[in-house]
DNA sequence: GTATTAGGTATGAAAAAAGATACTATTGCA
DNA sequence: TGCAATAGTATCTTTTTTCATACCTAATAC
């Protein structure tokens, strides 16, 4: 296959048009990011949970990255977005029944975390 | 705390001094890279691996990343690097107790990233 | 009419990650 | 002598990601 742009070349990797034959691959493209898992191990804890409610548990995000990132995970089918038509308005974020199923996965990283944290 | 450069917030969120609390961090900061846990994926399913079948089975990672990966799950006691003194040379990667336990965070992922796969 | 609120968007700049490329070492063999 | 094979390093450039900042929206209270 041709291969013009690294942006290309990424797609065969993580991208879209990923390796089907690969779930690892498959996985990575999804929850592969810096925040995302992050992101999901707090709406795991409290789900439903508020836009703000995350920016202050990941004290260090950007506004806009934040954003970005919950996009991704909605576009996923990983995580729905609901929006109350309130003022202020309240946007809340929850774990669809596929990102439901990341919750073995986060617990068993987490386990390792935590082991690998004491040899830290 | 005093934050200076980003790398400095870096530090404190996904870095050598990251919030022990965290297990989800800790975790992160060790295999959160973006080949690393196709590395790992690789050597757990055939230990040890020499460099250069890594190389083959990750056709598009560079060189010189591919080192630097292996290097620092290295630093992080998740594998151990053996060189046999041989000409040409032969360098085998393979996991270590710590890097055995991150096999069934593994398989969960790798359940899931077929899970997703399917909806693809 | 403007401040407040929560959430969001857009832009350009900065930083981090990854890539391309050229170089090294070793030694048996033609 | 020169080359092949495997693994590695060093340097510079490009790509990607993240950040910083400013601006937008809506209903309500003042």
């Amino acid at each position: 296959m041709k291969k013009d742009t690294i942006a290309q070349r990424q797609s065969l990797i993580l991208g879209k048009n990923a390796d089907f034959d690969n779930p690892m691959m498959n996985a990575l493209q999804a929850i592969g990011g810096k925040w995302k898992l992050l992101l999901l191990d707090s709406i795991r804890k409290e789900c439903p949970k508020r836009f703000g409610e995350l920016r202050k548990e990941l004290e260090y995000i950007t506004h806009s990255t934040l954003t970005a990132q919950l996009r991704e995970l909605e576009r996923d089918g990983i995580l729905v977005r609901e929006v109350f038509p309130e003022v202020p308005p309240r946007v809340e974020y929850k774990l669809t029944e596929l990102g439901k199923q990341l919750i073995p996965v986060m617990d068993a990283l987490c386990r390792w975390g935590e082991e690998y944290g004491k040899q830290l």
